[in-house]
Parts: C-alpha cells; structure tokens; sequence
RNA sequence: GGCCUUGUGGUCAAGAGGUUAAGACGGCGCCCUCUCACGGCGCAAUCCCGGGUUCGAUUCCCGGCAAGGUCACCA
C-alpha cells in the first residue's frame, strides 16, 4: 500500500512541513515552574458551575506560577455551535473574577493564535495527512448504519463495543478497494490505526488522583469527520501541544478517554501536558446522588447566581472551600488577604465527588455581604437592581443618602453589629423595602382593634423623635404598663396571668403598623430613618383599621 | 456488562499503626433580647463490610459491596 499516495488522495493540496508548526508556534519564554493552562468549553452558550469550577483551579495554578491562563473555543461540533455564545461565556466567567491572558476575545499575545478550533483546520489536516501517509492512520467508509448495527452485535455477543482489532473492518481494506469506494465519492472519515492492547495496563500519574492505571487504547478512533474537522480527542492533542499547554486541569469525566489522548500524543511524537482531573461536582437527588445536571438543576447555571444576586465573591470563596480543603482555614486566619494570596495546590484537591451544599454557600454568601462597607453594599445592590430589580426596587436607588443611612444603621454594614442573615441582593430588597413602603400587611395584629388603637394613640402621645433609643424605649414600657403589659419581660415571665401581654406584644403592634411585619430590624432605628412625620403618617392610618 | 475512579457524621472534610477521631455547614437545645437579627454556650451524629498482617487497625494488604464516571463522525 501506497500510504503516500494515499495520503495526497484524501487530503489533496500542499500543505506546510510539519515543522512549520513547530517554529511558527514556538515553546513559550516563561519561568522554569511556570503553568500554562486553558478553558476550553464548547460554544453552547451555557457556562456552568463545573466550567468555573475548572476555571478557577486552572486560572489559580497559571497566575500562582507565573503562568499563562488561555481560553481556547472548541467549536469542532457544528450542532453545539450558539451565536454569542462567546460573547456570554467571557462576561459570566469575568463576573466571577476569572482573568485570562489570552484567547478567544480576549485580546492579549495572539502568537498561539486562532483559537477557534475551526480555524485551526489546516494545522490538524497537516498532522493527519502525515498520520496517514507514515500509515497511522486509515479512511473508514463504515456507514452511521452500518456502525450502529457493528455495536449492536457486540452488545449482543457480550463482547465490548466499538471499533478495534476484528471489527474493524476498514482497517483491512485493499488499495484498490479503497480507490474504489473514493472514486465511488463515498463520504469516508479518518481513524486512527491504533497500536495498543485492552490488555496491556499502564502506570499513570494523575496530578489530582495520583498514581493510576490505564488501559492501553485500542479504538480505531475518528481523527477526522466526514466534514473534514478533527473530533475533539485529536484537536486537543494539536492544541495544547502547539498552544504549549503545561498543565490541564479538567473534569474527571475525561478520564476514559485518557487512553486515546495518551496513544495521540504518542503517535504524533509530541510531549503531553500533565493532566489532573478533578471530581466533578454531585447533587443528592432521592436516594441517590448524580452529576450537577443542566435541565434538572437550575442552581447549576451561573445565571443563577447573578439572578438571585449572590455576591460573586461568595461563590468564588465556596469554590475554593471546595478545591482546597485547607482553604476554609486559611481563610478564617487571614481574612484581610486577598484570595490570590491563598497557596492555592493541585494536590490538595479532592479526589472523590463533592456534593454542592446550598447551605454552605449561603452561609458563606452572608458572612461576606455583612463585611461590605455601606457603599460597597450600595454599589452591589445597585448593580444587581439595575439588571434584575423590580421598578419598585430601582426607586430605591433614587436618594442615595437615604439608601447609604438605611444600610448603615438597618443593616450594620461597617459596623460591628452587621446583620449576618443576608445571602443574596434580591433578599435584601425585602429588607430594605420597608423604608420605601409599607407594603401589603404581611402580619396580622394580634391583639383586639381596641387595644391595638390604645397602643398606637398612647405611642403616638408620647412619641418624639429626638428621643434616644433609651428613652424612647422607657416610654414604650410606660404606654405598656398603663395598659395593663408588663413592662418587664422577667415581671410576665415570672407571672404571665397577671398581664395582658408584655413590652414585646405592645412593640409588635407598632412593627406592624409602622412596617407591616411582625418582623423588622430594630424598631427605633426604623423609626429613626422613616423621619417623625413618616413614622407618624403610617401610625394614624391604622388606628380605627 | 467491560474498564477506570472513589468510599471518615446529613453535607464539606482534617487525620495518624495506639487520638476523648479536629474544624466548618446544617439540625436540635439553652442564654442574651421589644420582634427579626447579631452574639455566647451546649447537644446529637461518622471511620462501607469481611478476612489477613500486627500486641493493637478507621489507617497497611487482599476480597467483597456500594456509589460515580465512561464506553459517538458530542465535547
């Protein structure tokens, strides 16, 4: 067989000496224990939790060593392809702080450039052509049919499935046979003439899960489709080795695939990167639990988490709880540091599947929105307002000294007595909403109209609004005792019979009137920022309610 | 089913041949308290199973079991 001849058949044209490639893509100038690492999600428009996931491991490894951090677009499947797909993957990772230093709209040295696989075309048709011209390589003309009914049969016959040693069928044909199906303009894909045993085993480092064992490839896989474009096993090959890749860092689903990459790599003579999967991350569904999953789990988007207006910040601390397990204690030690200051390790990480813990992450999300100055807070509320907000709750913004005295004292921001029971921007618009309006009565009184009316007039009697929270506090419990409360919590504690109620029942009915809850930050402080005549206003429409 | 990976409280996990087996989240209870919140204190809960090695294994070895991943002209 011809294989040279063979070669310029299937992939007819010059194309450049294979070393081209080499010196036009060179070995990166970097420090000696510098990482180069990647993203290379596929344009589908959906970016997710496991991309940032990766994301931020690789970018902490590349940024940590010196490195170079690049994203790299693998749009091999024309199906997948979503318009402004890019476009959404750069903002959302960009949201959460991930900084590339290269790639795809990136802008940045664009010596490793394109990085769009589909523009790499020629550079994978080079190194294909020479696989088949060194005779590594075959064209298989096996129908989807034709290949469907091979796997059913091995099903079948118990045998594994797939394209190898007998089965393989293609791999046998003769030249002329060949010739004759190309002359016939049968559409035909490239395959791999692999080498490997199923029962040969191999030792392999992983950078995650350590020492393993492998099974040597034997899949005749596709190299090249029928439309000319690599499958992704191959692209990936080319690129981080002409991209000059160091290290990859990916979900530990590609870890079956490993065998292929390794036998790729081999047969194209290139070093490979080293490579570290890493667990992918699990959600409980029932009895069992199960890979995050895109149409089950909303909280798996990163929308999500700009929706519900978590602090970017949080999700990226909970990430790194989740990568590092010595993070979290880093972190309660050095609070002031920034993150990049973490001696972030591929070691460190986890080897068997985390479950995500919604929990964790709004207990996470609350202790860093209470450390927000009141003007970081404004600044985050209103950036989430101006995207998600209601109308109503874009109002809020108008007076901004308003806003800025309400977070100051409501919610403690910069204080030492900050609220730690806020997750997300889109629950504090609750918090918030009621110094803009009284709302709809969330709570119903529980005491009778009379009384009610009694303690909203004798408030009222007493009530001014240049009373420090003490005194306005003992004028409280005076209207409560002439009532027939107590004043004291321990006086109807220790006799609950001989009162009505207590200071606490006397203070709901003003919550409710002033605010409509039952439940609201301190009353005093309330009333403080409503003003007197605000606060007067809401009281005197209750009363005879 | 084949192959690979993983197995410490409900969750994330530290850990070493001998420990009262850390810590965090969640849960529960108590205290503080005008409600919410904040804060403080406390409680419950874990080494997958079976062999072996050993004076001693949760830790080392073997075998099970379970869970997850993967078996495309998708990445």
């Amino acid at each position: 067989m011809d294989c040279q001849k063979l070669a310029e058949r299937l992939l007819p044209g010059k194309y450049p000496a294979l070393s081209f490639y080499e010196e036009k893509y060179p070995p990166r100038a970097l420090g000696r224990d510098a990482e180069v690492t990647r993203l290379a999600p596929s344009p589908t428009g959906f970016i997710h939790l496991g991309n940032l996931f990766v994301a931020i491991a690789n970018e902490r490894i590349a940024h940590q060593s010196g490195g170079v951090m690049y994203l790299r677009i693998e749009d091999t499947d024309d199906k997948r392809r979503v318009d402004g797909a890019v476009e959404a993957v750069k903002n959302a990772l960009r949201y959460f702080s991930i900084r590339f230093d290269e790639g795809a709209e990136i802008g940045g040295d664009d010596t490793y450039a394109p990085w769009y696989q589909r523009q790499r075309a020629e550079i994978y048709r080079a190194f294909v052509k020479d696989l088949v011209a060194r005779g590594k390589a075959y064209p298989c003309f096996c129908t989807e049919e034709e290949l469907s009914a091979l796997r059913e049969a091995q099903t079948e016959a118990k045998k594994i499935t797939g394209y190898y040693g007998e089965y393989a069928r293609c791999r046998n044909l003769t030249e002329d046979e060949i010739y004759r199906n190309l002359d016939a303009g049968k559409p035909f894909v490239i395959r791999l003439k692999s080498e490997g045993n199923a029962e040969h085993k191999l030792s392999f480092r992983d950078e995650i899960k350590g020492d393993i064992t492998v099974t040597e490839n034997d899949q005749d896989v596709v190299i090249l489709k029928s439309d000319g474009i690599p499958t992704y096993h191959f692209a990936h090959a080319i690129d981080d080795h002409f991209m000059r890749t160091t290290l990859v860092i990916r979900g530990e689903e590609w870890l079956a695939s490993l065998p292929i990459h390794l036998e790729l790599f081999s047969v194209l003579g290139f070093d490979r990167p080293r490579y570290g999967h890493n667990c992918s991350l699990m959600k409980q569904d029932g009895e069992t639990r199960r890979k995050l999953s895109k149409r089950k789990d909303p909280e798996l988007s990163l929308e999500f988490y700009r929706q519900e207006g978590y602090f970017p910040r949080a999700v990226r601390v909970y990430m790194l709880t989740l990568l590092n397990s010595n993070f979290e204690e880093w972190y309660r030690k050095n609070p002031e540091k920034p993150l990049e200051e973490f001696p972030f390790s591929v070691r460190k990480m986890g080897k068997s599947g985390a479950l995500f813990d919604l929990d964790k992450l709004n207990d996470i999300s609350k202790n860093e929105l209470s450390c927000l100055s009141a003007e970081e807070m404004y600044a985050f509320l209103k950036e989430w307002a101006d995207e998600y907000g209601s109308a109503e709750e874009k109002k809020y913004f108008e007076n901004r000294d308003y806003l800025l005295k309400v977070l100051n004292l409501v919610m403690g921001t910069g204080g030492k007595k900050r609220r730690k029971d806020i997750m997300t921007a889109r629950q504090s618009m609750t918090l918030l909403s009621y110094f803009f309006r009284k709302g709809n009565r969330e709570d119903a009184y529980r005491t009778d109209a009379k009384t009610k009316d009694d303690i909203l007039n004798a408030f009222l009697n007493t009530y001014d609004c240049n009373d420090d929270a003490q005194v306005w506090f003992s004028k409280l419990k005076e209207v409560a005792s002439s009532l027939g409360f107590a004043a004291e919590m321990r006086d109807y504690k220790a006799d609950p019979g001989a009162y009505k109620g207590s200071v606490s029942d006397v203070a709901e009915v003003l919550r409710i009137a002033t605010t409509g809850r039952a439940n609201t930050p301190d009353l005093w402080t309330v009333m403080r920022i409503l003003g007197a005549e605000e606060t007067k206003k809401r009281i005197r429409e209750e009363i005879g309610t």
